[in-house]
DNA sequence: TCAAGATCGTCAGACGACTGATTAAATTTG
DNA sequence: CAAATTTAATCAGTCGTCTGACGATCTTGA
């Protein structure tokens, strides 16, 4: 919450084992780890973005819309990989902070065409090195090297998998 | 949602290119990667167990009140790094479904020890394999090697942030 | 002993995510 | 052209997750 260490806890039981192999079937899974991993990466970037109030999710979707101007609710989901429905309630959000504006399609009505407004552009600014922040203190503990390593096989996942996932990754038409 | 693949796509615009840099910021992120890669292991646990309604959660739940029956919900929330609501919330839904019980401590009035029902045991088995089943298909795109790798390198990431995120790991003692 | 502090469970509120259904607006086709 | 199909958005419902607050209970230290 904080960002500095939360509180003097009392001494995690990690060394003393008091039981080796409990939950072992449990923390061997790696969608275990991959739970436990994208929890400390929402945290890390929830601790820089406290002040502007900004989730990663919303960061970006802002800048999406921030590179596409015009693009609509699908445009986005599908560029993120994210479900319609999300999408939907989380760009909500920040047109109700007026971050961006939502209009009518000239030619399809059935669109909804999103754009930054001023107030947004300006967040997206202050945004960018908080974001920078984060992505560092997140990769802190690996080398470059092993950074790198864990990029690639996470792509490498991602990837194999991508059609399995209800919301697979695609950019825009044009 | 039917474990095949969905729907014969049009196309996705991977290869036409049809900007190179689009969200290049975002898809770099270690953050989104993780996210994505999180959002496939739910996906492919979720496939693999769609028949006996488990999440991969419940599944955490119901093996550490297995290992320890008698634990409560703090010492369930600590052993798999959930939050104290949350872990409330889906105990109650394990508890509605009769798969596991809630007592009160016999001393301390404050607990409720959890303990498994007959269901929840055969639940349980009939888990077990469903459970090896996604992980080897999460892992399908790696080798042995690369999956040693990324879990280490998940392990790393853990450990260094262990104390930042809210909920760390920990176990109960004794 | 008793008041202060810590801990467990729970609630309300917020956000993100997925499913299934519906509505409205294209687009395709017979 | 009109009907059938497709697509964008929204809504209702479920689940997981975190925060902050609260009441009940336990522990401790003055």
């Amino acid at each position: 919450m904080n960002g500095q260490a939360r509180k003097p806890r009392p001494a995690p039981a990690q060394g003393s084992a008091p039981e080796a192999g409990f939950l072992a079937a449990i923390y061997a899974r790696p969608g275990f780890k991959l739970r436990r991993a994208h929890q400390i990466a929402l945290s890390v970037f929830a601790e820089e973005c406290r002040s502007l109030e900004v989730t990663s999710t919303q960061y970006g979707i802002l800048v999406a819309v921030s590179e596409r101007p015009g693009l609509d609710q699908v445009g986005v989901a599908q560029a993120l990989g994210l479900d319609r429905s999300t999408t939907g309630m989380v760009v909500g959000l920040l047109e109700g902070r007026g971050l961006l504006r939502r209009d009518r399609h000239a030619t399809d009505g059935r669109r909804r065409v999103l754009s930054l407004t001023e107030e947004g552009a300006r967040l997206l600014e202050a945004l960018a090195p908080a974001a920078e922040r984060a992505r560092r203190r997140l990769l802190a503990p690996l080398s470059a090297e092993e950074a790198r390593t864990l990029t690639a096989l996470l792509d490498r996942l991602m990837d194999h998998h991508d059609a399995l996932v209800r919301v697979p990754l695609m950019r825009p038409e044009r």
